[in-house]
DNA sequence: CTGAAAGCGCTTACAG
DNA sequence: CTGAAAGCGCTTACAG
């Protein structure tokens, strides 16, 4: 490695690194033939400041760095988040931190432990299950927090969508269509998006003067697996629904395997309509009518929310609530 | 903030920071006693080791911190690489620096420099075209890499999968069930997973004896609508291919939207091979026959490989490839 | 076994 | 306008 460092560049142009120090990071202190002086010789060494050294000195300061914690990367939906904060980030010349933290609070409770050991400026996070005191304990030692996707009890800065009126027009479209026995594959309801999304459900049918019949909602766990299994259980029922309504979109795949394992035409033996509108959401056959949610958007929006309070710590905490769409394809039949 | 210091913990021990630091990390040159009045006293005041500090202090030994560049983290198959990265360098208490690069060299040469001034002790990266001058520099400098998923000239720790091997079976397959125009979707053939997909599906072809037809042979961008526009042009010639190969699961995504929305069907009018083998490709209807590559094991051994490249610097450079596995289903008609 | 001191690469009051 | 010096939080020879 050997990097050059202020003092090689302070050697080489015969000043003090103090002085080296300012003709690149406040050049109008410096007289303009120094400055000029230094920062050629700083450009031919290649001399780039070492951002530890930049952070170490500044406990109070701005550290440049910030982190995120993903609850499951292999969901593109969050993939999606970690493109907009990351853009955003780097942009303004952050860099970021990186965890996978598997919808598991161990594991993101280590994540936030070793975030703090890294100085983070802040961390942008869709919180996961039993994570409240977490998160309460890095406000409470001013460490600025951002959650997206998911909503938290504490007074923190979040940036969601409006879940439960997308699914309500979601479930409002199979209900106009004729359906009448819709199934429900929601997520962990100790998770918000889950719970806002099955209220969706009900307020459609609360809005259509209809009774819910409890045995139509399964919970499952988010992922493809649980929903597959959810959908083949629902469907192999005498009285089956004639429709899905499937909370995400790792179970929405599950789902659709089911549907196909068990022989059923889609939309003419089970119509279907899922949460998240993903890239292969035209690819299948038939293109499936999908909630779309702005997640790159929503990443965005965090890191710019951040990164403002991380200049300005005392702002009161906002809420950003983003539209989904209601992307109308074929799965869901005639029912646009 | 205000975190809890060395020195914050020496004082409420009467011991100095030297014996603080060693009871820490070297336990055993401090005496028994007084090693654990000051584990005690350090647990009890929630110190942490600053990470940052501990950095600046060894210009030369290890510093805990990786980079990891995607070329797109919207596509799967790369969540999966950073998956693997991530479980691997966390679990060895490395920190992981994340940037998404877009497929475009100068953001990742950006993100190189930023990572050099971050002190990271390697970086595990897909090279993108027109990389390799920088990541020679990188090398150059001593600091480790290992390319995952895609090769380098240069001489560098490399982690890949059999891409003509797989590609060339998957064709066979093709060929076997009697189809003679194989359209080849490909990728940037400045990319070395392209270049050697499609040597597999020419390779096919000769195994076989058969004559390839260059007018079959598309080169798109790697992205779904890439994929799409290639695969309708292919499928509105009078000669239309009655199979394609596409050369990653984004691109299957967009030629599958071109054959249903040209109304052909799958396989009887036209078979269909994908590489990946993404969650999707179960809820598809039919289900795709598909590459399978295990990406998220690509990640952990590049990530083992550059842990232990941090460790012994000198070790030889080696490559890796991994064995990819054709999954068989049903969007390729009756072939097997 | 323990401590005083130097040093990692910066930034920033404080002098001049 | 410029420099000497202190300090950020650690680790590690060097003494004792």
């Amino acid at each position: 490695m050997s990097a050059v460092t202020l003092k090689d560049v302070a050697d080489a142009a015969g000043v003090s690194v103090a002085t080296v120090s300012r003709a690149l990071s406040v050049p109008d202190r410096v007289a303009t033939a120094t400055r000029e002086r230094i920062q050629a010789i700083a450009k031919e060494l290649g001399y780039r400041p070492s951002r530890v050294a930049q952070r170490l000195r500044t406990t109070d300061g701005v550290n440049h760095l910030i982190g995120v914690l993903i609850p499951d990367i292999q969901n593109p939906f969050f993939a999606d988040i970690v493109r907009g904060v990351e853009a955003v980030a780097h942009r303004a010349g952050y860099s970021v931190l990186f965890h996978n933290v598997e919808e598991d609070p161990d594991r993101q409770r280590a994540a936030l432990e070793a975030l703090r050991t890294e100085h983070v400026d802040g961390v942008i996070l869709p919180p996961v299950h039993g994570a409240s005191e977490d998160i309460a304990a890095l406000q409470a030692d001013g460490l600025p927090v951002v959650c997206v996707d998911r909503r938290l009890v504490a007074e923190v800065d979040t940036v969601v969508a409006a879940n439960e009126e997308a699914a309500r027009e979601a479930v409002a479209l199979l209900l106009r269509g004729g359906h009448r026995r819709i199934g429900m594959i929601g997520g962990d309801a100790a998770i918000s998006t889950s719970r806002e999304r099955l209220a969706g459900y009900r307020r459609a049918h609360e809005d259509a003067g209809l009774e819910v019949d409890a045995t139509l909602i399964a919970e499952a766990d988010g992922r493809m697996e649980g929903g597959r299994a959810a959908a083949a259980a629902l469907l192999s029922r005498g009285d089956r629904p004639t429709a899905l309504f499937t909370a995400n979109n790792l179970m929405t795949l599950g789902a659709l395997s089911a549907i196909h394992a068990s022989g059923l035409r889609i939309p003419e033996d089970v119509a279907i309509v899922g949460y998240d509108d993903m890239p292969w959401a035209m690819a299948l056959n038939p293109p499936l009518t999908a909630v779309r949610q702005p997640g790159e958007e929503m990443g965005r929006i965090a890191a710019d929310l951040l990164l403002a309070r991380i200049e300005a710590p005392d702002r009161a905490p906002t809420l950003t609530v983003l539209q989904p769409s209601l992307v109308v394809r074929r799965s869901c039949g005639s029912c646009g």
